[in-house]
DNA sequence: CTGTTAGCGCTTTCAA
DNA sequence: TTGAAAGCGCTAACAG
């Protein structure tokens, strides 16, 4: 169904069709009654590639995930989501498997459908094709979930939330805290990390914190608990994401621990899905939608500035902390020798 | 970028740039090479909407979803991004929040956007307005999750699924199962219900399980909490979603209940993230990526074919179940089945 | 094997 | 307030 047999039904030209959907007070109330009756009976409705190849402006905002399985990337597709409509365009959300070839891919189909702009999570930063393949082509786009000096960049001061969260396990007594980071590791988990040459207060309080790379591809919960076998298993476990998280609650339960009774488990991310869970997972939490929301609102901003946004533009959101269930003291006594009775002391022996 | 500059850059026409992409076999081996050359220099990708408009294949596929937070349908995506990848097109996918406004206007969108088909998963399929919006349009579709006699679709047996898990908990001793249904209910969830008139054996079966209407809006975890505290509390309750069933979890632990101890808990997803929690649920386990592509398929066949499809093109998927960790004997001998005007139903409302 | 050209459906001057 | 017509970038006859 095209403009020109709506025309026709209406007894009317293409161009005050066109009109009619575009600028309808242009158009006598009469002819555009008249129209919308025709265009009704016919359903019609307007051919978006035409639209898009006339006036080179497709709606379209490209949205690059990681993956859609992780619940930190639904909900930061739900703000995506929510603000992308608000604005009238429409969505083309691609996950990548945290492939880096189909992140690239991913941008040059992007660039191809003529998307207005673009906002994304990629795996690595400085490695990434994607970001200079959308540079060249002059799609505005920005990054989240990341920190980076020459992108714009929506996300939550990661270093300080990693000081945050260290901060209360060792206020509550935890003196052995392990940090589990999946391999390969995220740009956004890289930071933070001890000898990463800032320097500044909240890396070297991470430093107090060891770090334990997960070997790729094992099943994360035999790794865990292998770990938390160990004689010299740690009171808390912190993990990068909430997911790990939840392995890490298994694993201890499977081991015959108790959270938090004999083990402390926090994640980084604080998904819904954690708080409905028992014990619900104590973790930091971060404004995963509306991170999403504000990288979209930096796009479309500078979209209708006629210019591609900068580094200057980014934006630090704030962080919570949620108390969970999941997060106690550690279940030795302060000189580190385990309480007497306790059924650590009894694992050490 | 257009295909003009790069024929230019080439020194061919834009009828040789064209075929260099569409049919490669078609041009000299030199002349190809020269316009590749050229067309990577400048960095060009053929503008989509152009190439839409004059094929008239947008090789777009739409996807209509009721959300993105349960990942049910996360899983299903999964399927249904693959083999959309696969067949070389694009996917649209709309989340609709369960709300049939939205549903109505994704299927308009779906046809503006001259999507060549569409698959979807929505809340009424006899109120769904945008059944007959696709239909009216000539969009193949397929529903997902669902079975009707006047649509193709994709899907479990779900009331044998049903009557398998019933079995399954009956065998172990179970005589007092609710099965609790969220309002307001999918047509997906409503089938299998006693006096829904087809009088077979599996319905029959089902019918020895008590239905429980959860209040909408209401904490699920209170609502729950509430009947696992009745005196007459159930041995076990059967969830119509996974994510209800780790409500169930919770509010089991909150009371004071061990699973499968005192309660059995059962899922009829069998989704995931189910078996990396602790205890892992036990659940009937539809293929939710496997309903998504067969899906997917069935309508990329009926475009090659040039027909729409039909109920006939149906597919029924086999359904699998998890043993799980949530599921054991009930906590006492079995008195006898469930008397009408139980009081858990009053605590309820 | 390659070039010329019409036209997909729409918006937007420019004229009336 | 409305219409005529050009052209967005591309593909597919058709001609050579």
């Amino acid at each position: 169904m095209s403009i020109h047999r709506v025309a026709q039904g209406a007894g009317v030209s293409v161009a005050t069709v066109s009109r009619v959907f575009n600028d309808p007070e242009r158009v006598a109330a009469s002819t555009r009654i008249r129209v919308l009756e025709a265009a009704r009976t016919l359903s019609y409705l307007p051919n978006q590639s035409a639209r898009t190849l006339r006036t080179q402006r497709s709606r379209i905002m490209g949205a690059i995930l990681p993956s859609r399985d992780d619940p930190v990337y639904v909900e930061c597709m739900n703000g995506i989501a929510a603000a992308v409509l608000e604005a009238g365009y429409v969505l083309a959300p691609i996950a990548c498997d945290s492939l880096p070839d189909r992140e690239a891919d991913a941008a040059r189909w992007i660039v191809a459908s003529g998307a207005e702009g673009c906002v994304l999570l990629v795996t690595d930063v400085e490695a990434s094709a994607a970001l200079p393949l959308l540079g060249r082509s002059g799609v505005p786009y920005a990054l989240m979930h990341h920190q980076d000096d020459r992108h714009p960049c929506v996300s939550i001061d990661s270093r300080r939330a990693l000081a945050d969260l260290v901060a209360r396990l060792e206020s509550l007594g935890h003196r052995e805290i392990v940090r589990l980071v999946p391999q390969p590791a995220f740009s956004r988990v890289q930071e933070a990390r001890p000898g990463d040459g800032t320097g500044d207060d909240s890396a070297a309080r991470a430093s107090r914190v060891r770090h334990i790379d997960m070997a790729p591809g094992a099943d994360p919960v035999r790794q865990i608990g292998l770990l938390l076998s160990s004689p010299t298993r740690p009171t808390a476990l912190l993990c990068t994401s909430d997911l790990l998280a939840i392995d890490c609650l298994r694993a201890a339960a499977l081991q015959g621990l108790q959270v938090p009774r004999d083990l402390t488990v926090v994640g980084f991310d604080g998904i819904a899905l954690g708080a409905r869970m028992f014990p619900m997972l104590a973790a930091v939490v971060q404004p995963h939608a509306a991170i999403g929301r504000h990288a979209v609102e930096l796009v479309l901003r500078a979209i209708a500035g006629g210019r591609a946004p900068t580094a200057a533009d980014s934006l630090l959101l704030p962080h919570g902390m949620r108390e969970g269930e999941s997060c106690g003291p550690p279940p030795f006594t302060a000189h580190g020798h385990p309480q007497p009775g306790h059924p650590a002391e009894a694992a050490l022996a």
